[in-house]
RNA sequence: GCCGGAGUGGCGGAACGGUAGACGCAGGGGAUUUAAAAUCCCUCGCCGAAAGGCAUGCGGGUUCGAAUCCCGCCUCCGGCACCA
């Protein structure tokens, strides 16, 4: 046997670190202001450093780095900066559990984790890394915290707050989940607190938040926001005391349907509702103050569940209802919910269900005004359930016999005319509380002083850092509380004896503003430097898991907009187009755990496929924004993929040497080569821009196959072959940086790979010169021919009609009309 | 109950209203090999010997032509839910 040149194996243990060494050796990937170039801001969602990178963070960030890389190569000067969400409960948690310093456990964690991100070969800039943890950021989340305070976005109230028994510390009202209220992190039952506590005025920008016209977002992110502010049309109607209690205050309600006031019977206000003591006669007061004390004692679990039968007492006060001047009685009830419009309402129970239930329980009166579209006059005693549907007013006064479809807003008008009433709105969302009683997080940076009240720490004493000899074990109460020196300080403002707030916020408090200190770091005059941020802002495309719906995409923008009217960030919105992908399950299914013990560890993957495969297959074998469930065989296909091109291009420069430029194909072949060439190029781009990943790869299985069928009749050597191999390794190099790197280096193509240019496609040479004409009949493909390209019209339909399927379907029949599509087929409607 | 999203081969999935099932996995057959791995070639929706027929959750409709558009259902996933 001869001694051939053997092609060397594949050995991405060996490239990919050399490769990812030589990269950050020269700086390939720093990111720079450079304002010649057009920006692009790529971001990604900063992991939390649990310890253990999981294949979701691989989905996660590697698709995104494969986009980056793309728009880079496009030409943009791209920022693809990432960093770590690294205050938070688990590092407390698990601090407790090895009794290590949460710092320690962090740091940790981090250190490994930014070892296993670098063996995904990303062109993350790692220079502009950061810790929410690290004084050198906190310092500024304290800063914006200050600055929401000054611009009254920022207060303390005492509340009802949502408490974790298990964590220890009150929860946002986001982070409690499900019909039976659980905490978000912990699964716990949450229970009620009464705290005084800070909050962040999110409901300002309620309306604002609902407005996506300026952004892409996906549909899905825009309907649960949209949910979760729960915008509601109304109107707000006063009801003025009756009898003893004429003198206090109206109650004022809120409702959804203001036209049917003429059917307000009676009024329920919640037990909670400071008019209830001055409407409650002195006959009712102790099955009133029974009641509201049994409220105050059910859970919200028990409250709150739909299905329960309702029940209330009667205060013995009446209010006057403003449309009939008559008086009805008001009640407590606990259907109606403090927190929600104005904490009362007015029952109509002929329209609406709840009410009805409850008047029919109670032998309240139901009195219908509406009259059913079309209908009969409804009668009270007849009815089993409320009427909603729609019809015209009844018994409504003046507006009697309006059309349901105008009656709100003419009930409206009316109200306003006297006094009485006004259209509103009401919205489901609530304030941000942000304080936690942990340890933790960052410092609420104020100091109580008894004298002066609440004091902001002066901007030049920030940060307020964390101390580090802390009893970090949860009691309930902040574990900063019960420093024996910590929070004893002088107030900032008259200098007597003050204490340091002993809460910390809520780590979305730090993640709603860290794409902007990716911006400049370790800039020391503001949380970011204003020169980057003109720059760089505001993010191009933001991506991740679509858990943080409602909770991180709804706070990040409240921040900006926040952020924006206090003058320190401009634009309307921070994040311009947002893809989530989906997630990972495990192999059975199951969302990943290490109790189920389905957990994919990427490690273990890299270390026998190699990164670029990893990254392929994830890209590969789901849609992205969909996700799947764990195919171990599948990888192979990548693997197979990424071996095939490497022998493909390194055999195929072996047979340029040897044929010395003078290729055996022939102009068909080549011809075909190209076109196939620049048909890859608009499909990846296109692809690419879609965020449609799994097409990226099968487009460039695609062109391998084709360029493998070239080879094989001789192509090598032709100039048709040493572009393909160009435009190969380029669209390759997002998706397999290192592969194509090296064989970008062992092709002798010159620079890096990731310095080129994206390929162009030349529409030419992509056009087919022959096509596949579809003969159908009646809608029906008969028979296939092939055609010129260009062919005309009328040559198109004679062939058809000639054909040999053609002429078989439509023996017998008339030719009643013939449908030509241009390049693709005829359709011959016969009968 | 309300609001979204999704239903296409054994599997992941392709498909500007125009050849349904690209690409890949798994399966079947073969080549190479002492053997295996790796690699390469062929095959692969269902029924049918073939001609052909049937197929994109179900039922209608629009259209020359529907996975794609419209109407009505069913199932799964997610969110919200006594929100006035």
């Amino acid at each position: 046997m001869s001694q051939e040149t053997r092609t060397p194996d594949y050995d991405p243990a060996t490239l990919e670190p050399h490769w990812q060494q030589r990269w950050a050796e020269e700086g390939l990937y720093h990111s720079d202001v450079e304002s010649a170039r057009p920006k692009f801001y790529a971001l990604t969602m900063l992991p939390y450093p649990s310890g253990d990178l999981h294949i979701g963070h691989w989905y996660a960030v590697t698709p995104s780095d494969a986009r980056a890389r793309f728009e880079r190569m496009r030409g943009a000067n791209v920022l693809f900066p990432l960093g770590f969400d690294s205050f938070g409960l688990p590092a407390e948690n698990a601090a407790i559990q090895r009794n290590i310093h949460p710092r320690e456990w962090t740091t940790k964690n981090m250190e490994r984790m930014r070892g296993q991100i670098r063996s995904m070969g990303t062109m993350i800039d790692w220079r502009r890394e950061i810790a929410s943890s690290d004084p050198e950021y906190y310092r500024w989340t304290q800063w914006l915290f200050l600055q929401l305070l000054a611009g009254g976005l920022a207060y303390r109230k005492h509340a009802a707050v949502d408490w974790c028994p298990s964590c220890n510390t009150t929860l946002a009202r986001e982070q409690v989940v499900g019909e039976d209220r659980r905490c978000e992190r912990c699964g716990t039952l949450v229970t009620r607190k009464e705290l005084e506590q800070w909050f962040f005025r999110t409901t300002r920008y309620a309306e604002e938040l609902l407005d996506f016209s300026a952004i892409d977002w996906p549909e899905r992110v825009r309907t649960l926001q949209t949910n979760w502010i729960g915008r509601s049309e109304g109107a707000r109607i006063r009801f003025a005391p009756a009898g003893r209690a004429q003198d206090t205050e109206p109650v004022e309600v809120f409702t959804t349907r203001p036209d049917t006031l003429w059917g307000a019977t009676f009024l329920v206000l919640a037990p909670e509702h400071p008019a209830v003591a001055a409407l409650t006669s002195a006959e009712r007061r102790d099955e009133v103050t029974a009641y509201v004390e049994g409220a105050r004692r059910q859970s919200d679990v028990q409250r709150e569940a739909a299905d329960r039968e309702k029940t209330g007492v009667a205060t013995g006060g009446h209010v006057v209802n403003p449309a009939t001047g008559e008086q009805i009685p008001v009640w407590i009830a606990d259907y109606v919910l403090p927190g929600y419009g104005t904490g009362a309402i007015m029952a109509v129970p002929a329209h609406d269900q709840r009410d009805f239930e409850f008047a029919r329980k109670y032998g309240l009166e139901i009195r219908p005004v509406i009259r059913p579209a079309g209908g009969e006059a409804l009668a009270a005693a007849q009815m089993e359930e409320a009427y909603v549907g729609p019809g015209e007013l009844a018994d409504s006064g003046e507006l009697t016999g309006t059309p349901t479809t105008e009656s709100v807003r003419r009930t409206g008008e009316w109200l306003a005319a006297r006094g009485t009433g006004e259209s509103a709105v009401t919205y489901r969302l609530r304030d941000w509380l942000v304080s936690r009683q942990r340890y933790w997080g960052a410092p609420i940076p104020v100091v109580h002083c008894p004298a002066c009240g609440i004091v902001p720490v002066p901007e030049d004493e920030l940060p307020v850092r964390l101390p580090e000899d802390v009893e970090w074990r949860p009691t309930g109460e902040s574990p900063l509380k019960l420093h024996p020196t910590w929070r004893k300080v002088d107030c900032p403002r008259c200098g007597g004896p003050g204490e340091r707030d002993t809460d910390t916020m809520d780590t979305f408090v730090d993640s709603s503003w860290y794409h902007l200190r990716y911006l400049s770091p370790h800039y020391d005059d503001g949380p970011f430097d204003p020169a980057e941020y003109r720059y760089w802002m505001p993010v191009d495309t933001y991506t991740g898991g679509i858990e943080h719906a409602t909770m991180h995409l709804i706070y990040t923008r409240f921040f900006h907009k926040a952020l924006r009217d206090l003058g320190i960030t401009q634009g309307d919105e921070p994040m311009l187009r947002l893809r989530n992908q989906g997630i990972i399950l495990g192999e059975d299914s199951e969302k990943m755990s290490k109790s189920r013990g389905n957990v994919v560890a990427p490690d273990a993957l890299v270390a026998r496929y190699g990164a670029d495969t990893v990254r392929a297959y994830l890209m590969f074998f789901a849609r992205w924004e969909q996700g799947a469930p764990w195919s171990p065989d599948g990888i192979e296909g990548a693997a197979r993929w990424l071996r095939r091109v490497w022998t493909l291009l390194l055999e195929g420069r072996q047979a340029t040497q040897d044929s010395g430029g003078a290729p055996q194909a022939g102009e068909a072949t080549r011809r075909a080569l190209r076109r196939k060439v620049h048909q890859t190029i608009a499909q990846v781009t296109q692809d690419f821009e879609r965020f449609q990943f799994n097409t990226v790869i099968s487009a460039l299985m695609e062109l391998a196959n084709e360029m493998s069928r070239a080879t094989a009749d001789g192509a090598a050597g032709s100039s048709e072959w040493m572009e393909a191999e160009s435009v190969y390794l380029r669209l390759l190099a997002p998706v397999a940086p290192h592969l194509a790197e090296e064989l970008w280096h062992r092709l002798e193509l010159g620079d890096s790979v990731h310095r080129q240019s994206w390929p162009e496609a030349d529409p030419e040479a992509a056009a087919e010169d022959e096509i596949t004409l579809v003969v159908q009949v009646n809608g029906k493909v008969r028979d296939r021919l092939v055609v010129p390209a260009d062919v005309s019209r009328e040559e198109a339909e004679t062939r058809a009609r000639a054909s040999e399927g053609a002429r078989k379907f439509t023996e017998g029949l008339t030719v009643r009309k013939v449908v030509y599509v241009p390049g693709r087929l005829v359709n011959i409607v016969a009968t």
